[in-house]
DNA sequence: CCTTGACCTTCCAGTAGGTGGAAGGACTAT
DNA sequence: ATAGTCCTTCCACCTACTGGAAGGTCAAGG
């Protein structure tokens, strides 16, 4: 199967699937022209890569996970510590994000939004005293 | 100012005091000996970038607010306007990662979690349907 | 046989926002 | 003179891709 077909089937970019070659995550044949050979179990695979990326798993989870897949002996519970460190993470991050929309939000409601220059959230971005109301670890990704 | 003296008031790392000159965010003046000199306007600039980032502002963002912030005309709606589209964003951020987290905390409950093989949450990641029910954009990243 | 177009290949660079480290100059105290 | 701390620049690395250039391959049509 050409890279195209199984990126069609796959729904990941042919870019994509290069890359997770690349980084040892599916290791396809090739044909004597060049092209990539997918087989289906490469295609399983990049599904579940896939399916496994769309609920945020990070690459090296992905990897850890992929072998799970592939390990007819595993343990459930592998797989599931897996997931509840990662959910963990996430509900840390909702939290995180959720501080910061009180604060966001309170800012907005208080300013004008006029034409004059007074301003509660310059105000408050200028405070010299960015006390423990808001410590926001400064790595406050989206 | 030495850069380190700013740093610590500043709260951000040097390297990070750097970046930021790099990109153009600030312009110290240099001595004859080749060091940074920042003056107490610079500092202030950097605290307020440190409090701009801690609130997830983007540093696109942040050029713009710093611009407002030296900007004795402005008008508190442009401010205000940024921080409503970033807290719209931060709000359908956090939207996502609750219907991530409600799907991965279901697939965890349904983990026995034991040193057998039979595993909801590998059923899921293996099933060959990824239907309306999930659909995270695939660029779910913390 | 030639051309066109779709497909495939590799490689390089860029994204956001820094962080780590190496190599080397400058300053201060002893 | 020397040790230790500060400063400098530059280059690489992080995540997880994405865009684009330059060029090879294949199938269909004229």
């Amino acid at each position: 199967m050409n890279i195209g077909n199984v990126s069609e089937q796959s729904g990941l970019p042919a870019k994509t699937i290069r890359y997770y070659e690349d980084i040892g995550l599916v290791q396809p044949s090739r044909r004597e022209n060049g092209y990539r050979d997918f087989a289906v179990q490469d295609l399983h695979k990049l599904a579940f890569l896939g399916r496994a990326r769309s609920l945020g798993f990070s690459i090296e989870e992905c990897r850890t996970l992929l072998s799970l897949y592939e390990d007819r002996e595993r343990s459930s519970a592998d797989v599931k510590a897996i997931a509840q460190s990662h959910l963990a993470r996430v509900d840390r991050k909702i939290e995180e994000l959720q501080a910061l929309s009180a604060t966001l939000r309170d800012l907005v409601v208080r300013c004008h939004g006029d034409n004059r220059p007074d301003c509660p959230i310059m105000d408050d971005l200028t405070r010299s005293d960015l006390a423990e109301t808001r410590k926001h670890p400064a790595g406050t990704t989206l």
